[in-house]
DNA sequence: TTATATAATGACACCCTGTCACCTGTCAAA
DNA sequence: TTTGACAGGTGACAGGGTGTCATTATATAA
């Protein structure tokens, strides 16, 4: 978290120094993200960096957060708009995530900061009390339609949600590493998700 | 990949170079690594390390791939013994993986390079022929047994491939990174299995 | 105007990686 | 025995990085 130093900032300086945030984390991966940079750009002086993040993953957190609260907000209508249907909402999510990158400096952005989700597990997986990841999944519970799904044990939404949770990760890593043609991670993403509503084994005896 | 020259050396040179490096895995995560560390320990110079590796991410690519061959084996072998059965399959990578911690410094080398999985996203996904990761996976499929799947159309057995490959890395992820506890995490990796395979979707009318 | 708190600064200590001109030892041919 | 070629070894160096801290500047309150 940015201290409060950062937060009553003049308008003028701290968009500057967000720009300057956005450029560099646009322009390569956070391992190789240089603060120097920033700060250069920026036109403050290191001195001052450091008072308003407490070290650099301290931006990044900064970072991920400013993403996750729009996500939520998407993620909320999607419910909203499809009766609670949590596959609809696991498809919106890539979609939205995607849509991100319409414009060129916004792909890049995207880029990196989806190859750093990889890195950075607190995004998804962070608290001990939310092994699944996705903490803020809690948030959208209430939302969720529960009863389309086959649920035995307490364990098993949880369990939905974690598989979920990472089969959408792994699309987001697929579009942004541009490890395969857009489209095709789109359709694959789709056809995973009616493989987890309909089950792997063949009832065909 | 390593140079000849690093092939050719002297066992016991070979074996202190292992070491060190092994060691130092064992220190902490792949972007602390300090190659300066590790040369020392192995008492060689700066230059003859960069005669045996292009630079640091080709030492990882050992690293890894030294550890993909252990668990090809361990795969092919637990395949033969559960008559191809792919559930048991993925049970048993996850446990393999972890039996790899039995002992101390293998616990802590497990707990950083698993962490830099997440950053090394060429040890999953790597190959655009190979979109859903696990490129490795290609060795395996032959002795896996397809008919007990409802694989319906031609994608479909890649993205379960894919699918099972996304819920167990993070499933190691949650191990290694000591975000839950252990047994906690192997039961609710079991019951996301059975989940798979039976499907999400309530069908009781 | 003075006192106090808050913010800004940049030199500094200490770390890193990858390069390159040079050194050493070995071995085959002359 | 001398020569030369070559694989392998070396460490100083260039160019980068992060986080700290004593000091200076600015704003706010008394």
């Amino acid at each position: 978290m940015p201290t409060s130093t950062f937060f009553n900032l003049p308008a003028e300086k701290r968009i500057k120094l967000l720009c300057a945030i956005r450029d560099e984390f646009s322009r390569v991966q956070f391992d190789k993200v240089s603060i120097n940079k920033i700060i250069h750009a920026a036109e403050i002086s290191r001195g001052s960096f450091y008072q308003y993040f407490a070290d650099k993953h301290d931006m990044l957190d900064f970072v991920l957060t400013e993403y996750k609260k729009q996500m939520l907000v998407h993620a909320k209508a999607s419910l909203q708009a499809n009766n609670g249907n949590i596959f609809e909402l696991f498809y919106d999510i890539l979609e939205f995530t995607i849509s991100f990158t319409t414009e060129e400096s916004g792909h890049k952005f995207c880029n990196n900061l989806f190859a750093d989700i990889k890195v950075n597990s607190d995004f998804y997986l962070k608290k001990p009390e939310c092994p699944n990841g996705m903490e803020w999944m809690n948030e959208l519970q209430p939302f969720i339609n529960i009863n389309m799904l086959d649920v035995r044990d307490k364990e098993d939404f949880n369990n939905m949600l974690g598989i979920l949770s990472s089969v959408c990760r792994d699309a987001t890593a697929e579009v942004f590493l541009n490890l395969a043609d857009r489209e095709h991670t789109k359709q694959n993403y789709k056809q995973k998700l009616e493989l987890l509503k309909r089950g792997f084994i063949n009832n065909k005896e």
